[in-house]
RNA sequence: GGGCGUGUAGCUCAGUUGGUUAGAGCAUGCGCUUGAUAAGCGCAGGGUCACUGGUUCGAGUCCAGUCACGCCCA
């Protein structure tokens, strides 16, 4: 290169960057890297230091409420992002709401109660080497428990983007809560709910306690295996055969089940005939030792419902009853012996049948007679003390009623039995089924003053439910129809007490009016108060003024299910929090009544079932207008996520929020969540945040690009009307206003994936391949003032106000990142601004004009891309659209010419008359002229302006 | 085992009361651009509508069954 060249290339540089100094090229802050992990966090101080969530309500002070209730989750460990999930659905619900001008406050919630904690607190006493039984000091140490997880869990969902009432949410173990709790459960024992019953629960011996579920563990044990005789009344020498596993529930045996849909054989061996199921005949006649049996005869449900038994050592009969649900033909006789204090299915029949639940075992677990039947129908009295805890492998009251059996001759076969048995987790002992007392509500309770049982009345209610999809219904339904009734006791430390006394015969006492004295107690000191107060402490406190019984002896300890502490939150919290209430909602009869529940659709038998039945019961009515549900989240083999697949490496993180959250930022964390139907289930993966990332990218690229190009834009200057705006930009407005419509309706019906396919396909199609690709030249090139640049400035800024304020419900962080940088933005954060859908007035004509002017857009496309093929241009601007038409059919291009080749991003269009073209022909050339330096257009002027020799006249004019 | 759901391109979703060759966006591949540039534009490929049978002139859509998965219950 030489000198002279290398200096006029120098010059020719700087001329051509002095040109492009003339531009309005795009300029902002808004960084196109979102950095959501790391920024996110700032924003969220910020609007905890200027109280967003207080200044939200405060500026919908006088407007209509919207209700959520939050269905409260449990406290214990982080948040899971199935949790998470659901609480962004309720945020974006809330945020779109307010962002309609209601007031919609959110009071978060916290289940506190419960053995998932009592549990955990109990393995953690143990281990620090403290082995407290007291429930008082137990019961401290799950408060700190809960509190603990409380403070963790709601950092984890403020970190989501989530505004709430985070200094003031209700937790199940406030005192208030409590209280109110056990006012309701008063107004519950007023109407005639609750009785007393009997069910068979875990009992460790040992410990003398009921166990729950999660503290049995199963483990080998090897079991007395035998097959008994049961002679049959009126036919003597035959007999059924019955075979069981544990011979001490033998003495409270009331019944024989079978199953309807087996076939049974009657069989003579040697002198007495016996009655066993048809397939377990080989079986059973091996053990039993039955050579050369003969089948006298075939046997069906219907016959053997006839018959009765003689119990083999107790002065009684039974009878026997269809248990089809439970008797199988893999082991046994197909006969199964019922004792419905020992066993939960055997339970089931006796409630259905009408048996008492008979549990001849006293609390240290020895033989004992009880009230439930007359003494001389109960076990011998040799048999009574007898201990069922094994020693050695053996127990006293199995080897008592074996000895029994084989004295009787009713023992047929013995012989050890190795399966996996229940234990307890602390004693390691085999547990047994017991029945104990328990409190129950009557479902089909029908109080003097109710138009119909109780049953009828949920299910009439059900029906005046909105259920979110409709389905909810016929589930709920389904679940109030067969439940039985409701066992609301457990024998637990950690949980609402019961506040029951025993009087000096040890008959339960419970009183609405005691209740609500203690109610008054524990508002003041919290239901602890209960446990660390001695009974004759407590009764002066709580005895009613016109107490004529004898005064009670002692406390009882029980504490309530905790689906009554979270059922029972429409009167602890929605009645409560004057924030919740809507006194003069056209909507609502009642001022408490929620407008939405919104949970999984496991909640259908949980928390929609126990707070639906609650407050009907005692608040007269269903707590909410609408029941909103959403599937599970589930893994990328749509299976369930479970603990054990990720520690064989499943997954490559723990699930839960925190993890995704530092991983992707909160926003695409709520991008996915808003992504997906939550009708049905959801799928989480690390595949599919990246995948709505790419999105977000986009989205956040879209926006950012509008943002650039108001630099100079003052809205109370420079807007433009609507009609002396472009033809195209109020094209791109009246797509925005159906936009806007389509999104509007997707999030009043809760379609928030629609929300996200529309948005996202407007901001792909519509503007970036379309709008903002055609505008650029405008805004570039035109002077800064000029009417076209600031009209399309109008049009860019109306739509990223829009766009900001659809996307704020969703998007927390960044619409309100990107509304801090539209120009004259009305409030200082966007979640305190209000939408409503904008609109723009376009006739028909101008809409079909449009219609054609992209149909013609449609068919150049192509013919462009052939030409970028051929290398004949690169890019649309080296390009000459030729249009050849009969002449009628260009009248109406060749006035709208330049909208059109705008559209197409091309220099020039050619019109070419041809009469003899039936359909219009397109074709693409090389555009004519030279590039002009400044606009990129190619220009057959350019070079015929002196002072510009490398401009075209109209960059020309725009530089002088 | 019972109740309630779900099953359409690699992914997320459309698909009206049955009616042309099942659509969109994203992702992928190939090109273009380099004045939205860790960006932008264009084009292309990609589907046994879970499976089987039925009704119908015609089925992704209606009916029956099967399978898989989820929630709840037993």
């Amino acid at each position: 290169m030489t000198l002279v060249n290398a200096w006029q290339g120098l010059v020719r540089s700087r001329a051509s960057m002095d040109y492009k100094d003339t531009l309005n090229l795009p300029r902002t802050d808004f960084p196109m890297k979102a950095d959501l992990a790391a920024r996110e966090p700032n924003r969220l101080a910020a609007w905890e230091a200027a109280r967003l969530y207080h200044q939200i309500q405060s500026a919908r002070a006088t407007a209509p409420k919207f209700v959520l209730h939050d269905g409260p989750p449990f406290a214990n460990g982080e948040v899971h992002v199935g949790t998470a999930w659901n609480k962004i659905l309720k945020d974006i619900t809330i945020k779109y709401k307010t962002l309609r001008g209601f007031q919609a406050p959110y009071v978060p919630g916290w289940d506190c109660h419960g053995l998932p904690i009592e549990f955990k607190v109990g393995q953690e006493m143990r281990k620090s080497g403290v082995a407290a039984t007291d429930p008082a000091v137990i019961r401290k140490a799950c408060d700190a428990y809960a509190r603990k997880f409380i403070d963790i869990q709601r950092a984890q969902f403020k970190r989501l983007g989530v505004l709430a009432d985070w200094e003031k949410p209700y937790l199940t173990l406030d005192k208030e809560y409590e209280a109110a709790e056990l006012r309701l459960f008063a107004d519950l024992i007023e109407r005639g709910f609750i009785y007393r019953g009997k069910k068979p629960v875990y009992w460790s011996i040992p410990c003398r306690t009921a166990l729950a579920e999660a503290e049995v563990e199963y483990q080998d044990h090897v079991s007395q295996s035998i097959y008994v005789k049961l002679p049959i009344v009126g036919h003597p020498g035959l007999n059924a055969v019955i075979w069981t596993t544990t011979p001490w529930t033998l003495p409270a045996n009331l019944a024989v089940a079978y199953n309807s849909t087996f076939s049974y054989s009657l069989v003579l061996a040697g002198t007495e005939s016996y009655i066993v199921s048809t397939l377990r005949l080989s079986a059973v006649a091996q053990q039993c030792g039955w050579d050369g049996y003969q089948i006298i005869q075939s046997l069906t449900g219907e016959h053997l419902a006839q018959l009765e038994y003689q119990h083999p050592f107790c002065q009684r009969t039974g009878k026997f009853f269809a248990g089809d649900e439970f008797v199988d033909n893999a082991t046994g006789t197909g006969f199964v012996h019922v004792a419905p204090g020992h066993g939960l299915e055997d339970y089931h029949l006796g409630m259905r049948v009408g048996l008492p639940i008979y549990s001849p075992v006293d609390d240290d677990g020895c033989f004992t007679h009880t009230p439930d039947l007359p003494d001389d129908q109960q076990m011998p009295t040799d048999m009574l003390g007898k201990s069922i805890l094994e020693k050695h492998g053996k127990s006293d009251a199995n080897e008592t009623v074996l000895h029994a059996l084989r004295v009787r001759k009713a023992l047929l076969h013995q012989e050890n039995y190795h399966h996996s048995y229940p234990h307890c987790w602390r004693s390691k002992t085999p547990i047994i089924f017991r029945a104990m007392n328990q409190w129950f509500l009557r479902v089909d309770h029908a109080p003097p003053d109710a138009p119909a049982p109780f049953r009828q009345q949920a299910l009439e209610a059900i029906g005046q439910v909105n259920w979110v999809p409709a389905w909810g219904r016929t589930r709920i339904e389904a679940a109030v129809k067969g439940r039985p009734d409701w066992c609301i006791s457990r024998q637990r430390a950690w949980g609402v007490p019961i506040p029951a006394f025993s009087d000096p015969q040890g008959n339960p006492i419970l009183d609405a009016r005691i209740v609500r004295r203690v109610a008054d107690l524990v508002a003041r000191h919290g239901s602890q108060i209960w446990f660390e107060q001695t009974a004759a402490e407590l009764w002066p406190q709580v005895k009613p003024a016109d107490w004529t019984s004898p005064d009670p002896v002692a406390k009882m300890t029980d504490t309530l299910d905790v689906w009554i502490d979270s059922g029972s939150s429409a009167r602890s919290v929605l009645m409560q929090r004057p924030e919740l209430q809507q006194p003069d909602s056209a909507r609502s009869i009642h001022p408490w009544q929620a407008d939405l529940y919104l949970e999984g659709s496991d909640q259908h038998r949980g928390w929609f079932q126990s707070s639906l039945l609650l407050s009907l019961a005692a608040n007269g009515a269903a707590p909410f207008r609408t029941v909103l549900t959403h599937g599970f989240m589930v893994d990328a083999d749509r299976e369930k996520i479970s603990k054990s697949k990720q520690s064989q490496g499943g997954y490559e993180k723990p699930q839960n929020a925190e993890a995704y959250v530092k991983r992707w930022g909160a926003d695409i964390l709520r991008l996915w969540v808003a992504s997906q139907d939550f009708s049905s289930d959801v799928v989480v993966s690390e595949d599919r945040l990246a995948k709505v990332a790419e999105t977000y990218r986009m989205l956040r690229n879209t926006l950012r690009y509008q943002l650039s190009n108001l630099y100079d834009f003052d809205p109370a200057q420079h807007r433009v009307p609507d009609d002396q705006l472009t033809g195209l930009d109020r094209w791109i407005l009246d797509a925005f206003a159906k936009l806007e419509g389509d999104v509007l309706k997707a999030y009043d019906s809760y379609q928030f994936h629609v929300v996200y396919q529309r948005v996202s396909q407007f901001a792909a199609v519509d503007l970036s391949a379309v709008y903002h690709d055609v505008v650029k030249d405008r805004l570039y090139t035109d002077p800064p003032d000029s009417t076209r640049r600031r009209a399309t400035q109008t049009a860019l800024w109306r739509l990223v106000t829009g766009l900001c304020l659809m996307l704020s419900p969703i998007l927390v962080f960044t619409a309100d990142e990107v509304w801090e940088h539209v120009p004259g933005h009305p409030t200082p954060s966007v979640h305190l601004a209000a939408w409503s859908a904008t609109r723009i007035d376009r006739t028909d004509a101008e809409q079909n004009l449009w219609k054609r002017l992209f149909a013609l857009r449609e068919a150049a496309l192509p013919e462009l891309e052939k030409a970028r093929q051929a290398k004949l241009i690169g890019k649309a601007l080296e390009g000459r659209l030729a249009i050849r038409a009969p002449a009628a059919a260009l009248i109406e291009v060749r006035s709208h010419c330049d909208a059109l080749r705008e559209l197409l991003n091309v220099s020039q269009i050619d019109l070419v008359t041809d009469d003899g073209a039936t359909t219009p022909v397109l074709s693409v050339a090389r555009a004519e002229g030279q590039k002009c330096e400044r606009c990129w257009h190619w220009k057959t002027d350019v070079g015929q302006h002196g002072a510009h020799p490398t401009l075209c006249g109209r960059c020309v004019q725009a530089v002088s």
